[in-house]
DNA sequence: TTGAAAGCGCTAACAA
DNA sequence: TTGTTAGCGCTTTCAA
């Protein structure tokens, strides 16, 4: 690769004229070189690579208004996208699906609420070709902000609101939270256990209230007294389990609607020496593998293709971006499937 | 915010048209309105706002020459990034800054060696003006790639290699890993301990090298039964202290490189009966939250102002940019201090 | 199959 | 202080 001085990279006029043809045919070639006869196609590619040159992104953009990047927007309350390990996954799923495809990665993180013009206002100004976000607890002006903006988004997660009448539904990839949570049930059950506890997680994250949905398909007049809140961590697992044990001595399984709270209820039946499965069957959710494999005994869980998942929502993405060109139908959303993991704990 | 159509956004030519004025002046508006008339200036703003007009960043970008925009490159071997608090708040701190500066920040994630090419072929179509990587531990191509590229570069932490001769060195910002492990140990010493171990990060890692120094600074001829491995993990951490009370059962403290080794080592302190810190005095590094101050006892460690490192990167980045309009210098690498946080432990 | 030429939307000399 | 004009580097008709 030739020394570049930082002033001036060559232009594909200096390609052409290198090679000794027209910019148009330069062009041409740069982008595949179809119905460009071999030869030039060969003199221009070698004056490329003599040249270093490379497309200037900004002109290109200008004339095709397509700007080949993708936002990623992560809202405040998701700032835990970086010490949760399920959105690390999903992005490095997105991330991989648009290096595929040659397209970047814009982060737009959203540090609070007054930040969402500065998005607005990004998203409107023709920086990139779409966006994928994630599903928020409250309602957020996301969908508004994307439509005002004429660019397609895909939401990871079912957003908890319901689109107004008339509004578009916006796409979301989301795994089976509750055909998973009836698995994991279903199988708790079949293994002969009576009373089977759930652990549910916050009821402002449609995972959560789909896992207890799962749960309360399979056991269908649910004692309430089984049923502890939770919310996604270890630490409200632990508790919810403690508050269990006192107040159904005799529940024989437990459906926590995560690993986090899993493992955390597991610390507590450990502590008070409540054999893991023989006396209490305890089943998680994620397959987390920093958390259910580590665990002792490891968790039996519900797994799902996180990165996948990131995958699927670039993909989907993309393919309404090309939905003008192949003439494909609007992206629907996806509901991925889940699978029981065994391991020790049930 | 009036509804806007997908296709044909109002460009600056129907603004000053509407405004009645030239398209000249509708742009000066556009950037700040400096020597345009009170006037005029108003007539512009409310065509802006009746047509919702958003400047077209390509357009703005190809006669600029800037794209607004700043990369920040993961090479694979940190792709931890997403599990580690510290690079998430390091990531924090930039996406602020770049905030606040109205720059962009791309996430360039490399999933592997040959994903460079096209790291470098990003880099030099102008898609950023510049960019933001983390010190990798082996020799990386990045400096190389930035350099050729022409734009600037700042590291966050030191780098492992030192500048070809001839090469500028890459500027970068770290904490003062050394001259805070010397607090740390210099307090162990001065609480009366005599038998201070160390547990060390992997050696690949400066971060870990300049703890070791600054230990090894207070404690002038250490006997090497006192230091063992780990690798930054709980797991090692729990591993080394378990080597060390087998070598050196009369420890009396112990210096970890890293606070999520320190927790492991308090685990196998605690299993072992050994009181903390009566009998055993432990400190740690990097005072994280989520760690430090859950442990029992909670943990004296070494602080370090991450979010602030991040911050920092971004704005040396951004000064460089800045470089021809203010005259300023290249951008010099910075150490941040830390200080010693007294819990519990020690 | 190739080339000439017309912009994409904007900024920045330069003139007025 | 304002307007005119010449591009920035590229793609894409349209003609040859």
């Amino acid at each position: 690769m030739p020394e570049q001085s930082p002033v001036s990279r060559p232009t594909l006029e200096a390609v052409a004229a290198r090679a000794g043809v027209s910019r148009a045919t330069a062009s041409r070639v740069v982008n595949g070189g179809e119905g460009v006869r071999k030869p030039l196609v060969d003199k221009v590619l070698q004056a490329v690579e003599e040249l270093g040159y490379v497309p200037n992104h900004a002109a290109r953009t200008l004339v095709t208004r397509r700007t080949g990047a993708v936002a990623v927007v992560i809202a405040e309350p998701e700032i835990r996208i970086f010490s949760d390990p399920f959105f690390s996954q999903q992005i490095r799923g997105i991330s991989k699906e648009l290096t595929a495809h040659d397209t970047q990665l814009v982060l737009l993180l959203v540090e609070g609420p007054g930040d969402f013009d500065r998005i607005a206002r990004y998203l409107s100004g023709g920086h990139v070709d779409g966006a994928l976000a994630f599903s928020l607890h409250t309602h957020d002006p996301l969908p508004t902000i994307t439509r005002q903006a004429g660019i397609p988004a895909v939401y990871g997660g079912r957003p908890s609101w319901t689109a107004a009448p008339g509004d578009q539904a916006v796409p979301y990839v989301d795994a089976d939270n509750r055909g998973g949570a009836r698995l994991a049930v279903r199988y708790l059950r079949d293994l002969g256990r009576e009373r089977i506890a759930h652990i549910c997680g916050p009821p402002d994250q449609t995972s959560a209230v789909d896992r207890f949905d799962g749960y309360r398909d399979v056991l269908l007049d649910v004692d309430p007294t089984l049923i502890a809140d939770g919310s996604f961590t270890v630490e409200s697992g632990a508790r919810a389990m403690a508050e269990l044990l006192e107040r159904r001595p005799d529940l024989d399984a437990v459906f926590a609607a995560n690993d986090l709270m899993a493992s955390g209820a597991l610390r507590v039946l450990r502590e008070r020496g409540i054999a893991v499965p023989d006396r209490v069957a305890l089943v998680g959710f994620d397959d987390m593998d920093s958390v259910a494999e580590e665990t002792d005994p490891p968790l039996t869980t519900v797994n799902q293709d996180i990165e996948g998942q990131g995958r699927l929502m670039a993909r989907l993405l993309l393919r309404g971006l090309d939905r003008d060109r192949t003439g494909a139908e609007a992206p629907q959303s996806v509901i991925t499937p889940t699978t029981l993991v065994r391991r020790a704990s049930a």
